[in-house]
DNA sequence: CATGAATGAGCATTCATTCAT
DNA sequence: TATGAATGAATGCTCATTCAT
């Protein structure tokens, strides 16, 4: 992955590459890439316009090109500008000494509403949208966020297994389960505009269901 | 949905009403649908053109215009035929005389296999990432697709309930969770393109575990 | 004149001339008529599509160029038709035997409420605006229209040189001449929406006026 | 005029504003303006296509809407355009020392070589078409090009009345009047092209009936 | 490096016209 | 005769991209 970057970069700016790898903050680049994110994000991929980011940016439209070579390749950077913020906000207390109740509860429910903000939806719509035309944005989005905090979930989990408080053959699918079912009746009609986004009170209750689920299955049962 | 066809039919055309409400599917217009729902599933709605529509349907461009007054509309329609389509595709057993354990393992497996189709992300990529921009296009999906599939589920588990057989305080809840459980580690890989569709032994995998872990918290312990 | 419309005439329709000549109110092609008179006076040549006219003529599209080969012809007939019209509604009391005060008087004031109809500015406009691209269409308006009024009232005029109450070198110009001054600050601001139509205090007033001034030139004086 | 346009440029572009200001007529601005001005005089509002306008002003389609927002505001800055050039041409010698009879007779002959130019009838007939659908356009020609110089010339009687040469109650229908007077029987047959543009010979013989008329009604009585 | 003027290919949409029935 | 489905060329307009300065 981090060849295909390399490789990327290089064709885009062969000469500028040394500058850039020391220099990817220079703030006209990183302005650009600010603008770009709020109106890709808020347009996708076909409804920015060039023109629209430039402005949202506060440079010219000719400037987006001496930076990036196209729409692409700053839609690429753009993505992957969102999936470090979004890894940075997803600032779980995974801490092994903590109890797995309160921790499975905590983590849900800030899972849920980090994914139910108003603009949590519109990355993963956007980078969903793009996946077929572009599957490499998709693997890498999906990748650094969305599995990373599965990683990351699994690790503590291996922990629990290793203190014998959970019994799990594969962390990581539970993981990703404890995951998916803090989500049911929340995201889905979120994300397909089918409902506004939940309450604390819904939140709490799903999440509850989801934990106490968790455990059923994977408690270690003490007698 | 036949209601809403016929009163926009009659704005374009007032003396074909009659064929018209008979004839919802007169040749032309099933090969504009059909050719329609490719280009858009294949290509998101910015990105599919009307010419390129006309091209998949075999027709002229203007003749897309005699059937669908602008391109939104004709993408409703396709959103909402694809509905129905997908309706009918998930016809999963839900037998209420047969036992838990087989209905949940095969309805997971039947729902993932859906999923997981080709054209199965296509629909929900293109439906989602248009949600912002058409809300009730997004909603409408959502209700006559996901939803309705929760809720046909949540009546299985409703008859279950009263035989004693689970003991579920929610059983929407508890049938969105199943859904959402079979689908860890399967569908969001696939949906980002992060991953191929699942093998069936993987598959069989993820719904056996889903289903253990909804029979721990729900089915009634015998003694 | 007469015989450029048999050219044109027999080039549509060569067949069914002879009855075309009996029968140019077949109901049909009244309809026709009716309705593309209404949609070409309102948007123009230009404007009136021929979907609009099939619509305001109750009759499908295809029946148009049953009657008309294109719609160039249409909107030719339409003039004609039209022009016809506007003559009959041109229904000047010209008796030789009224006094020429009150003759002219009422003419100026029939006259100009005439123009100054909601519809007497469309038809102007409508023909002159594609005199440029259509001229035997601006041709055959001015003469039928405007001409032919001027020389209805130049041949009132001759009876009142003849009876030595008026003394003119040429009545054509002189009828012109009327014409025009009764328009002064009235119908060129009503043509190009500058004004509403005028009120019927002010037109008195400015046919008065020209009625004036053309009697001072023109008026035998009395010893 | 000028403020108007510098509001519209500042909305296209903040920041070349000072430049747009002194450079109203950048040379590309003025290509377009005057490719425009022929394609739409000669063609309708209508008529003119932006390809074509393109063409004739030697630009790109794109660059068309770099200066204007869309066909209407081109086709105003047209008008306007030509309202002005219109003024420029309209060189009537209104010296106040000058007697009437030679006052009156060059202002008719110059007014009619004016109006009966090629280009003089093609202005007022594509503006007159349009004014229904843009009234303020047709207003704003009106009283720019027609009625200033009705002004004009209602301000040269203002002083003959004061002089008592004249005696005349309304100047300015007075001078409306003279004015239609001077078209009698040439202009209109001109612009629906029923007839060329009238020989120098012809204008004579009109002015000067329309001159003897004007002071008949209007010239005090030296007895 | 930064600009913004200029481009031309591409888009959704309209419409006069044809033709099988 | 009358229809209306079908067409395809043309239109107004947008936008990613280039380039001279």
């Amino acid at each position: 992955m981090a060849g295909k970057w390399n490789t990327r970069s290089m064709v885009a700016s062969n000469i500028k590459t040394v500058r850039a790898i020391e220099d990817d903050d220079s703030s006209k680049r990183r302005q650009i890439v600010d603008g770009a994110r709020k109106v890709f994000m808020n347009l996708g991929f076909d409804g920015a316009s060039m023109g629209e980011i430039a402005r949202a940016a506060g440079v010219s439209k000719g400037t987006l090109y001496v930076y990036f070579a196209d729409k692409n390749q700053l839609f690429e950077a753009i993505v992957d500008h969102v999936s470090a913020q979004e890894q940075l906000k997803a600032a779980f207390n995974l801490d092994p000494s903590r109890d797995t109740t309160t921790t499975l509860r905590e983590f849900g429910q800030t899972y849920i509403r980090l994914l139910c903000r108003p603009e949590g939806g519109s990355a993963i719509r956007t980078v969903m949208a793009i996946a077929e035309r572009m599957p490499d944005v998709g693997q890498r989005y999906y990748e650094h966020v969305l599995q990373s905090t599965i990683k990351r979930l699994a690790a503590y989990l291996d922990v629990q297994v290793a203190n014998n408080a959970l019994k799990i053959d594969n962390t990581e699918l539970a993981a990703a389960q404890f995951m998916m079912m803090c989500q049911a009746t929340l995201f889905l009609p979120f994300l397909f505009q089918a409902a506004p986004a939940p309450s604390d009170e819904r939140i709490v209750q799903v999440i509850e269901s989801a934990t106490q689920m968790f455990l059923a299955a994977y408690q270690v049962k003490q007698n």
